[in-house]
DNA sequence: TACATTAATTGAAACGTTTGAACCCGATTT
DNA sequence: AAATCGGGTTCAAACGTTTCAATTAATGTA
């Protein structure tokens, strides 16, 4: 056939086989403007050529004539974590009308992934891009080469405002006190809270609103109850040190009616851990996640959590970055989204006796 | 400073700003063979004003040129279902090594996406197509414009050999039959199954499979016992399903000691339902699911199940279409992964007083 | 001094598109 | 009959690379 030494069928191809130039060809099958004065019967002739040939556009060829790939890229730190593919869907959602195209990247929390995957969409032009990134990459320099490509970039999930790079993320404050006044109207007054790693970001502000609230409660938090996940190794890491810090709990015997997990991974460790003791959730112990992700939504009690918008936060990133491709935003931004308390099976009031491990209240 | 109209750095600007030729900085940015006929102190020099520019050499003008765009595409039908995710990362696996890059597409299980992407990825001229599909899009003309352009494709999670294009998924019968004998080697005699929706393909070797062992066994199915999942509607649908067959089976009232789930979600929707009714799993009844996906890990009780092998299924994947692009394998090929028996705490021996939920044996 | 040899660099064509300007030609206007 | 018009089509240049062939400069040989 008209097989190229490419293997894929041109516009040359089709120019010899309808008998007209490539330039008609060419402005016939892009619709462009021009195309209305092209006669009817010459559209048609060229059209079904086309598509009996099998032809496709070459994107390559068209984005470098045209200077535009119509590209938004999406570096995702770890797709495997739940907590991303809200985001990317809320994104693509906002990119489907646009005529954006959205190139997805999962850096798998590899530090060498991110730089190559950063250049690669500077070498693919991408027209802006959004990095999901919580965690991870401590001093990057996406400043760097992005920046000197004048490049939009926008970041979910850290405050990177400060060092130029627009930024949004949850109200982490608001969300840890969210948490806290439902366990405390619950009428818990001994909640244990296992913080967030050290290196992550949303650590901190999610513990000083449980913090104020406690405070603002008149509520004292048992420094012996209170822990902090060692360094983050993976999605699933924080069910590790939920059921770590759960067993270790009950067997050091501090009574306590609740506990306050950093996320929903933990959340479910440390479920684990209660039951492993034969304790109830949430008749013996109340216990909260945060982000609401899809394996707290099925377990079993469902847990009770702080909801992330990251749907609306991937949108909101979306149309962002538009606003600036199309020169309508040049400032850097901060934007903070409200948390959501969504009540679930795993929070109750608490034991009228009160809990205590220590007076042998396990089951087996 | 150098930028053009394109906001980009280009050869060109190198080339202006050292002095040499766009062909003598090209062949030194690129590392051509020729680069080593090329004076020490030229190439340190072009490389250092390449680095201060921040220049990315462009993609598309490159692989235009070059007639090759080392990508790879990668279809999903459902990133938000975690069943993909493994096998996205065994893919990327085996392609990292390879200089190929992989293009992430996620069809959210819309049809219409489908099509938009598989010609996208024509248009950006992907080498091979990998599909991950398990179910939808019964009718997909791939074979029509995939085909061709003679661009390798291969599918993950549906048996289309037959149909001329090479595939590979779990081998279902055998799941199936490991869940079954898993079961009844427990001592489970009265079992109830949750069959995958009938236009998903592998509900039915899987069912094969489960009634091939019970026959076998000289154990009968009850038909009141047996289930089957309506469409599909999303990841999650099969947790509603779950959790509604389950209370029906237990207002009905027929004695079963374990149920069999299509798949982990479904599994995870028996135990919400089981526990609703006060009953204990594994202690009262056993629940099996299919999969090993995140969310059968973290519940409490973990749940026992029929792990795929995704991780390896993507990187046999990723292998196979790397030796299709190399020309080394033409013929289109079937393979069949084994699946593997995962206990954990889901199953136990049943309870010795028979339950039955008539009995009124619930807690509240 | 002229000539061949090597080393270093460059010219120019090509990849498949798109697009403003030019072209051709029959029909209308003056 | 010349000029104008405009529908239908094509030329040719450009996008940023790569790469073969050609050019120049410098060195060694006759």
């Amino acid at each position: 056939m008209g097989q190229r030494k490419s293997g894929h069928v041109t516009l040359l191809d089709i120019a010899r086989a309808s008998g007209f130039s490539v330039s008609t060809v060419s402005i016939v099958l892009s619709e462009a403007p021009l195309s209305q004065n092209v006669a009817a019967t010459t559209r048609t002739h060229i059209r079904t050529i086309a598509q009996q040939l099998g032809y496709h556009p070459d994107a390559y060829a068209r984005s470098l004539r045209r200077r535009s790939t119509q590209t938004i890229g999406i570096v995702a730190f770890d797709l495997s974590d739940p907590f991303c593919i809200p985001i990317v869907r809320g994104i693509q959602a906002k990119l489907q009308p646009s005529a954006y195209f959205p190139l997805l990247m999962d850096v798998q929390t590899q530090r060498a992934l991110f730089d190559d995957y950063l250049h690669m969409l500077l070498e693919r032009r991408a027209d802006a891009v959004i990095v999901i990134a919580s965690w991870v990459f401590e001093e990057m320099n996406l400043l760097g080469d992005v920046r000197k490509n004048n490049v939009p970039i926008l970041i979910i999930g850290r405050d990177l405002s400060a060092r130029g790079t627009s930024s949004i993320l949850v109200d982490n404050e608001e969300g840890g006190a969210l948490a806290m006044r439902h366990l405390y109207e619950l009428g818990h007054r001994r909640i244990a809270v296992i913080r967030g790693p050290q290196e992550l970001c949303d650590s901190e502000p999610r513990w000083k609103g449980v913090r104020d609230v406690a405070a603002q409660c008149g509520m004292k938090l048992d420094e012996r109850l209170v822990f902090q996940l060692p360094g983050v190794a993976g999605p699933a890491s924080g069910f590790a040190g939920g059921l770590q810090f759960t067993r270790a709990m009950l067997t050091a015997g501090q009574p306590f009616s609740a506990v306050l997990a950093f996320d929903d991974l933990t959340a479910l460790g440390v479920v684990r851990g209660l039951r492993e003791a034969g304790l109830r959730v949430p008749e013996d112990c109340s216990v909260m996640g945060f982000d609401d992700i899809l394996p707290a939504e099925v377990a079993t009690p469902a847990m009770t959590t702080i909801r992330q918008p990251l749907r609306e936060m991937g949108m909101e990133a979306a149309e962002r970055v538009l606003q600036a491709i199309r020169g309508k935003e040049k400032k850097v931004r901060l934007h903070r989204t409200r948390p959501e308390l969504v009540v679930r099976m795993s929070t109750a009031s608490p034991p009228t006796t009160f809990m205590n491990s220590r007076n042998g209240n396990r089951r087996s």
